[in-house]
RNA sequence: GGAUGUGUAGCGCAGCUUGGAUAGCGCGCCUGGCUCCGGACCAGGAGGCUCGGGAGUUCAAAUCUCCCCACAUCCGCCA
């Protein structure tokens, strides 16, 4: 463990303090804080006026009788008195010193031990085995991976965990559709799997809808749409609304038909025009074996809920095949997981079950005809429940439903199971759950169940980490898997890339792997940055010409800063020595004090954004750093400074601003290139 | 109706947890600065905010409390 060279200065303060507290007979408990950034007051400051209050002062009066007690300290070189604060300045040839050299003696020293002996899980992305990620998963992707990171600097044993959601009615509508091109040998090559699969499943699904209403249709009212029972028309729609009216059929259930209709005409409609050729080869497959989707599907479902070995085999190929597309594309952006968990191994362990009769036993089951309900509101009068939830007493929760009518059990269900899991399987002491806004709710709701079944240390262990929603923009707003109607991470990517190398590297004339290597960097650290760098319940709308602008709050900016700093060192065979400890003494200038008075902020700033779950410390940190930098770059020479001392001391500076600089970005999960 | 979040300059944001000095930063606009360690930078300026509105607490409120407004999301048989 490293010392934290902030904190220390600050004690050193506070102590000298004490004294003066001590010996002028004063109560009341003075704070020491940085002084406001553009104030010519000193670095740290007290404001004095409840302490003015306190001993029935002048604050200003006050003020100056300190200063005037104030002892003498090696770090301090000034105190002063103003408007009610006492102002510090601080000794810059001792705290230089100081500072730099123990920055350049210990390059890790931002680590902590916050969090030493705790184990945490951050369970991130979970996207459906059934397509590909989309940026809405993806910004949970990023601020998960990123947390992890600060987490780990803080000292705690981190685990990223993938829920793998591979139960419920889309899988198997996925699995058959799949097989069936498999079978007929029919399956395109040329895109990616996760991308295929997101494909099938959209229109296997619709097909399914289609057969499902259409079978309605002809059992309660006689009624046969059509020849084609995997298509629907205009014609149809129409047809189907003229027959419900003469047939008397009451208003609402009129417009919920016709509104079913309608609405997956639309579905069929938007993907047909995507994949037109794609549809045919599908929808051809089920033709020739004269599938009943409407029977398959929940067979299959059945089939694998109950662990049948060749069902598992298939659906779990499935999942598994989507599962490598969503990885690889992770991948490319530097994100991967430690565990994988399938919701299906926790339906056949039985534990699902477990949580059940616990819930039954413990007399949280409401049953309402033959589903059966969560009493939410119940569990929220156990201990502790409502204050840990920051639930107001008046607020009634509705309840969630556990079972349905038909005897499927829903995904709250299997969540307990899981959320158990994580904290008994994993020895977790914290488990931090990266899901966005929507299911805010629903975490509350599980939060509450995980107490039902009695296990209030398990539930209190949980955080819901909450995130808003991401646009692209210029993009289709509202996102559907079923309408295939997404951005991918993918897409993403490739569309900032283009960004990158027409502002940065077209006029570059590098060796053409090394451009790629440099704009695959600068890419990804743009997409990171700019998702991180925002409050997590902001609404983000994602623009690729901004995120890699040339002098925003982007990555693109901080990783140029580094760039400056290693081409100066380049020129040198600077390394750092003891020895030379005492030319830090030489960094005196506005300039080089603001950077050293940075840099030992970094510890502090890992800290708070473990603490607070706030990334986006880090982030404008960075970009801090990157501008102090700059003006330091701009207002001094450091290879002809005007001492031999002075070129060193300046070296040291350089060298440890672009050592945090990337050490602060990889936190990010960024790279830093050597030159761009 | 309820829950949660958001509201700060023409635009995009930070600051609110823990109340402190003239509310910061970036873009955009104007002016200036390279025989340089790569200007993807820096300096200066103009402009512009009742910090959504109102009340309260306080020596001090963007920050805490209460009320109200607008927008977004969610609220039993998908996950």
């Amino acid at each position: 463990m490293t010392q934290n060279l902030e904190t220390i200065i600050i004690e050193d303060i506070q102590s000298g303090l004490a004294k003066v507290f001590k010996k002028l007979n004063l109560t009341g408990k003075p704070i020491i804080q940085e002084t406001s950034k553009k104030s010519s007051f000193g670095d740290y400051c007290t404001p004095i006026f409840q302490i003015a209050k306190e001993n029935r002062k002048n604050p200003n009066d006050l003020a100056k009788l300190i200063i005037e007690n104030f002892p003498k300290l090696n770090s301090v070189e000034k105190v002063s008195a103003e408007g009610g604060f006492v102002n510090y300045e601080l000794n810059r040839a001792f705290c230089s010193r100081l500072f730099l050299s123990h920055i350049l003696a210990n390059e890790k020293f931002y680590q902590s031990d916050l969090y030493k002996g705790q184990r945490i899980i951050v369970e991130h992305t979970s996207a459906n085995p059934n397509g590909p990620i989309h940026i809405g998963n993806f910004r949970g992707s990023i601020i998960g991976d990123t947390y992890a990171r600060i987490l780990k600097a803080v000292g705690a044993e981190v685990f990223t965990n993938f829920y793998v959601d591979d139960l419920g009615h889309q899988i198997p509508v996925l699995v058959i559709g799949y097989e069936l091109l498999k079978k007929y040998d029919t399956i395109p090559t040329e895109i990616k799997i996760d991308h295929l699969l997101g494909r099938i499943y959209a229109i296997t699904h619709t097909m399914y809808d289609i057969q499902k209403i259409k079978k309605k249709l002809k059992e309660k009212y006689s009624l046969v749409l059509g020849k084609d029972c995997n298509w629907i028309t205009k014609e149809e729609v129409k047809q189907l609304e003229a027959f419900l009216k003469n047939k008397n059929i009451p208003e609402d259930e009129q417009k919920k038909q016709l509104k079913q209709s309608s609405f997956i005409l639309n579905i069929q409609t938007d993907i047909y025009k995507k994949f037109e050729n794609f549809y045919k080869i599908l929808k051809t497959c089920v033709e020739k074996d004269d599938i009943d989707l409407t029977t398959a599907v929940p067979d299959l479902n059945r089939r694998y809920m109950d662990n049948e070995v060749d069902a598992a085999k298939k659906v779990r190929a499935t999942c598994e095949d989507a599962l490598r597309g969503q990885r690889e594309e992770l991948a490319i952006l530097g994100i991967e997981h430690d565990n994988y968990d399938w919701e299906a191994d926790l339906q056949w362990s039985g534990k699902v079950d477990t949580a059940l009769k616990n819930l039954k036993e413990n007399g949280f089951l409401i049953e309402d005809g033959k589903a059966r309900l969560f009493d939410a509101n119940k569990a929220a009068d156990l201990k502790g429940a409502r204050e840990y939830l920051k639930m107001k007493s008046s607020y009634e929760i509705p309840k969630p439903i556990l079972v349905t009518s038909t005897g499927d059990t829903l995904y709250l269900l299997r969540d307990i199971a899981y959320s158990l899991k994580k904290v008994d399987h994993y020895s977790a002491d914290k488990v931090f759950n990266v899901i966005g806004k929507g299911q805010e709710l629903s975490q509350r709701q599980l939060n509450l169940a995980v107490r039902a079944v009695g296990r209030e240390d398990a539930a209190n262990k949980m955080w819901h980490l909450n995130y808003e929603f991401i646009e692209l923009q210029g993009a289709l707003t509202s996102m559907s898997a079923r309408r295939l109607q997404y951005i991918t991470p993918l897409e993403l990517y490739e569309k900032t890339r283009e960004a990158v190398l027409e502002n940065f590297l077209q006029n570059r004339d590098y060796p053409q792997k090394e451009k790629d290597e440099i704009a695959h960097i600068v890419t990804v650290g743009a997409i990171k940055y700019s998702i991180i760098a925002i409050g997590l319940m902001r609404k983000l709308l994602f623009n690729p010409q901004e995120v890699v602008s040339l002098s925003n709050n982007t990555s693109p900016f901080i990783q140029y800063a580094y760039v400056r700093s290693q081409n100066i060192l380049a020129k040198t065979d600077f390394s750092w020595d003891k020895k030379h400890e005492s030319t830090l003494e030489s960094l005196l200038e506005d300039e080089e004090w603001a950077l050293v008075l940075s840099l030992i902020k970094l510890p502090n700033i890992v800290q708070n954004a473990a603490e607070q779950i706030k990334p986006e410390l880090i982030s404008s940190y960075l970009f801090d750093l990157a501008n102090l930098f700059n003006k330091f770059y701009d207002a001094h020479r450091v290879l002809d400074a005007a001492t031999k001392d002075l070129i060193t001391a300046r070296l040291a500076l350089t060298y440890a601003t672009g050592k945090l600089i990337t050490e602060g970005l990889k936190l990010l999960g960024i790279e830093s290139p050597a030159r761009m």
